[in-house]
DNA sequence: ACTTTTTGCGCAATCGATTGCATCTTTCTG
DNA sequence: CAGAAAGATGCAATCGATTGCGCAAAAAGT
């Protein structure tokens, strides 16, 4: 029915034979307009049915109440759970979220991050794809002083605020762990080690065996993209050792599962013979038999956290000259993959 | 350092002596515009780190290339494949995709669809929330002929395109697969009647009982928010009946998990004593022990054709007179839970 | 009664890109 | 070589909301 183009305050104006300026002040509760004057406006607008354009106003404002997000694949547990969280915040606070997808492509990250900015977000948080290794287009922000929170894959050269796990500890509280539950041998499956992430996460996964005196062998350490796929190949090239281990710390919960269910059907017994400790708590890992030890990444709170600070920096005036990073703290979850002193 | 404004189209116009629609027109490739010209603006562009303003063209052409999408709650596979799917599609076709959850509030679910609204998305992409009885806000879209496409959750009532998986097959052949199995008491857990997804499925239940004349006994069908809690209870009560099932088809892969960990806490063997069917092929089904038997609820292609059509829909000069619904296919996935004839 | 303040509202510019309608050159045609 | 046609670019309005400044009327102060 309604096909005529949307009505503006113009028309507004025009009906009630008042300028426009009056009708978006009266909207706004400008104290500058009569309260009388404000009641007649709104209950007009109400009547024709107005809608505001938020783009008009987007513009007018230099605003846009948009934040952006940018990660690798939504359809990942811990992103989806993140994106839950700042979502949450974000419509707290009257902020709208696009969202997007890089598909671990670098070339994709480019064009989102173009976009975004074109798009005139007022933040953006940002999780780096896998084959990130330059950061030109955050730039864009950077230099016209729009904040920007990365999570996850960071890098140290990133001037920008950082919400992360703490990847020391993660490597080297699961490393501990498998130790004091009497395992010897302990590879190390990890991901690229261009990512700090998986750097630090070995750090600590060596700096567990030094301190408790076990041998470190880097034949036990394999490096992969973490797939169903690499752990099980991983798991295949670790038992084909001559000194095969007797556990092993995956750097996901994925990889630690497609170990398991190799290990299963070869017939090594979990946790007797062989240990396995993951990472991320993925929904499945408490379900399967055995179920998976792991670290907690608190995915919904940090991405709490992230729209939390992005909102607070777009919000502030001064912007901050140091650029903070929040650690969060991953909690070990013991279960039965790594159990043998019970 | 760069302080300053953005740079816009009227600042290269300065900088090369002509005027801002010369520049607006090169950087558009309009035809009218020399190749020398051209050329010169686009460099020019680039020397200047020109970044177009999204807003100010979205404002003026009434358009916005951005498409929005609501569901209840982005953190849940379902969801967020359903979104990948929907991202993918959006950014080939050169959208932005702007993401809202309801969280299964009616209220949240209003205010996100005026909001999306007045950000003058071009097409709106939506899954009910839980309470959702009333559709009027809906009407902001359909009158001003923006296109809409419901997903999952959908009323018949409801005058837009739809993208719906077939419940009724679903409860049909969850069912009959339950039957061939040789199970003889097969109880439903369902869903809230409120929602047709459960009501159907719940027909093609009872239809594959009488095709196959099993008898019907209400006792047997539960209904529920197919939660993990309610699953425990669920069971808990079906094994209480003087006569109890010997299989269940869940509304869901959650509640049919929560009815395996209890089965085999008490001893029930799955799938001998007891046959289980769950719905929407969770991460986890495939990797517990047993692996429960689904159907496969084609999140991922659902979004894309979802985001296919809107987009079609969008960007044709004639709207679409009759709302189109696709049915997609579900496939049985038989796994160890229901496993008895082998 | 006259100045000063306050109150209420309108004018017109602005945000940045787009586009219909000129205008001014060239180039071609007869 | 006049006049038509084609080619290249500019002017100014437009999209809808916001806001600094100004003006008039009403209220307050002396």
């Amino acid at each position: 029915m309604d096909n005529k183009a949307s009505i503006t305050i113009h028309d507004i104006a025009r009906e009630l034979n008042i300028s426009a300026s009056t009708v978006s002040r009266a909207l706004n509760d400008n104290p500058r307009i009569s309260k009388a004057t404000k009641d007649k406006i709104k209950a007009k607008a109400l009547e024709m049915g107005y809608q505001p354009n938020t783009i008009a106003s987007n513009l007018r404002n230099q605003k846009t109440n948009t934040i952006g997000i940018v990660v690798p694949l939504i359809n990942r547990h811990f992103f989806s759970a993140f994106i839950s969280g700042v979502e949450d915040v974000a419509f707290a606070s009257g902020y709208n979220v696009i969202i997007s997808q890089s598909n671990d492509l670098l070339e994709k990250e480019k064009q989102i991050v173009h976009s975004l900015f074109s798009n005139r977000v007022d933040g953006l948080i940002a999780s780096l794809s896998m084959q990130t290794n330059e950061f030109d287009h955050y730039q864009l922000f950077s230099k016209k002083h729009i904040p920007i929170v990365f999570f996850d894959r960071v890098v140290p050269e990133l001037e920008a605020h950082k919400i992360v796990v703490d990847d020391f500890m993660v490597g080297f509280k699961a490393t501990e762990h498998l130790i004091k539950q009497g395992y010897k041998r302990i590879a190390h499956l990890a991901g690229p080690t261009v990512l700090h992430t998986y750097r630090d996460r070995m750090a600590g996964y060596r700096a567990a065996l030094e301190k408790y005196n076990v041998n470190i062998d880097d034949n036990l350490i394999i490096h992969g993209r973490l797939t169903r796929i690499e752990g099980q190949e991983a798991i295949k090239t670790l038992l084909a050792l001559p000194q095969p281990p007797d556990a092993a710390f995956c750097g996901n919960d994925t990889s630690a599962l497609a170990m398991m269910v190799y290990l299963k059907k070869v017939g090594i017994r979990i946790p007797e013979d062989f240990g396995l400790i993951g990472f991320s708590n993925e929904p499945f890992s408490e379900v399967v038999t055995p179920s998976i030890s792991t670290l907690e990444q608190p995915a919904f709170e940090m991405g709490v956290k992230a729209a939390e600070l992005l909102i607070q920096e777009i919000e502030s005036k001064v912007r901050l000259e140091e650029h903070v990073t929040i650690t969060m703290p991953t909690e070990l979850i013991q279960r039965e993959s790594s159990s043998r002193n019970k």
